[in-house]
DNA sequence: GATGAATGAGAGTTCATTCAT
DNA sequence: GATGAATGAACTCTCATTCAT
């Protein structure tokens, strides 16, 4: 569906981006950076937008593949959030332009097709979550007192920060290993029984 | 410290933020809603970096007002956390620009001045939100199963998030007010019995 | 002495002056539209001058075709201006973007062949109009008080413009029915009695 | 109204469109001949299209000038008219790059505030006309066996030719003085009596 | 005959900033 | 304090055309 010349696009804008921010991504940028010039970009995708549409379809794709993912291994909810967010760290960690880009949701606000896709994307994912938050609580794996949607956000909000704050420090430690540590926090939190444990594992 | 033309660019600043986002934050525009002419701005600010610089301080001040607000009533690190961010939602509500603000660490990635800011008044905001969190711990408050840190981009991650979908709604639904629920569920997350007493409240 | 293919370029190429103005008239739109690459255009047309000189030729041929026809009729000067411009009237209403070539010599202007061809057409018509004119003078049908070159371009002038409103209006009326009157009206303006006739009228 | 530098900038951009046409009436062209900065013309105009808009309004103030001159000299319609075009005349011979822009109506069709700009003259400079023939015909100057609106399409037509050819000719000859004899046989042509006498000329 | 890929030249426009007054 | 005028650098995008295949 998409040609190589395309692929290439996108993939040089993703690194403009990781290297420069957002506002690095432009059509001389990417021009420059691929060897062609400024108006050959256009045989390729119509305008900038599409450009950027393409970037956030990749990362939509690659939510939807991961859940697909998590979502096979059907072994509870505990262990499919686990995997979800994992395999997302490991994303992370080889291309991290696209934290970049998902962190750029400010940037499109002028742009109605930007803003429309993005919230598709936030949307998409936000039901992926909550079906799962959801299916944990029925099973008894997810503590039950608190809503699935506020859940959602936390579990999200959480990792989404923690993300941040890695892309901030300047990827100056390892996503995946601290990850994993965190993910462990966020997992005992939701857990049903996880408190408890604690307690007793205090008492003793 | 601030003159009043200063309060009032700072001012204009922060509603065109909120009204067109970051990017409409422009000298021609600022001067425009001024009433002045665009030379006349940079009698106040030695550039536009100033003046984000402006925004940001006002935004560190209010944190720490905050936080010292909250920690003077020394009733606990639950309601000192609860006041903490109900307090935030308060000041969202009343000034929505300030959202926008803090969610555009992306722009100003080119900017170090203004990326060693926003570091500056992330790792304060984690400070003082650990430094509750753990006294929480200390006095039987607060899960202790669990690092601070990890507690506190939870906390804070959750709460960022939350707003963050507030405003990406359009504010059509009342910060306050369903944050207050929420904010109950993130409480609720991190308390030592919180999930003790649903269980017994289950059994029951 | 025309391919399918040219016919049909050229056939387009009016359309898309019709629908957006000469503007409208770029090879992307003519390769779009007929659903061909832009480099085969060029197959069929050395350059875009090329194509823009087989319209203006469109134009003059058929120009004379209905000068011919109308001189075919051999029944006098008037008749003979009242098939031309009626016949005219009729093309233009089959094929309204022939208006807007005509009246875009303002464009051709940096282009000295065009200017040319465009030059070349005029005259030619002007001749044609003359030589009606002259004769209709000799024979008696025409006022012949005034020069016959400012009768042609009160005559042609007189009906541009009406064609021209025509076109300025969205094709708001019917050029053929209201031109019909226009066209009396022309033709009792340059007709030796017509005016005596008229106050006859008016006494009686 | 207008301050010096707007002055400059329409008169620049009258000079170019003299020269260049239309096409040659870019912000780089005006930008260059006037001897700043491209965007420095955006402090006197918003964009182009204003420009194109104070053009189109001096011809259109200057036309009302021209009626209302001719209306003052009250000595009877056929001399209002005389006296209307042969300062137009006048007008373009001093400024010749006024004619192209009159003619230019195709260029603007893609934009909807210049088209209706250019049919706002047209129809105020039609109204205008039409009440000066009204008047002549009341008063038994003009044949009033044809409808005003179309003897003012006539005059019209016939005297837009005229100025084209003029320009088209590379203004190889005088539009003052052959003007005014095309003048006369318009005005002859639409003479009450203008006809009869002719007749009896032709009688005697 | 036709295509995909590319290009030089140029279009209009925006931005933060400076300078003389 | 403020202004009018200006600017360099950059932006997205369009156009007619060419070339290898």
């Amino acid at each position: 569906m998409q040609t190589e010349r395309q692929k290439e696009i996108i993939d040089v804008a993703l690194n403009l981006i990781a290297a420069k921010g957002i506002q690095g991504l432009t059509i001389k940028n990417l021009a420059r950076e691929i060897g062609i010039s400024e108006p050959a970009i256009y045989r390729h995708y119509e305008n900038k937008i599409e450009i950027l549409l393409a970037i956030l379809d990749l990362f939509r794709i690659n939510s939807v593949k991961l859940f697909e993912q998590a979502s096979g291994e059907k072994s509870g909810a505990m262990l499919k959030i686990e995997h979800l967010f994992s395999s997302h760290f490991t994303t992370f960690s080889q291309n991290p332009s696209l934290v970049a880009v998902i962190f750029s949701e400010e940037i499109f606000r002028n742009e109605p097709v930007l803003v429309e896709k993005i919230s598709e994307i936030v949307s998409q994912n936000d039901r992926m979550l909550i079906s799962i938050i959801s299916e944990g609580q029925l099973e008894g794996e997810i503590r039950n007192d608190l809503d699935a949607g506020h859940l959602a956000i936390m579990v999200m909000g959480s990792l989404r920060l923690f993300v941040k704050r890695w892309q901030f420090s300047g990827h100056n430690f390892s996503l995946t290993e601290e990850g994993h540590a965190f993910l462990k926090s966020v997992i005992s939190m939701i857990a049903l029984n996880g408190n408890i444990r604690t307690i007793n594992k205090q008492k003793s």
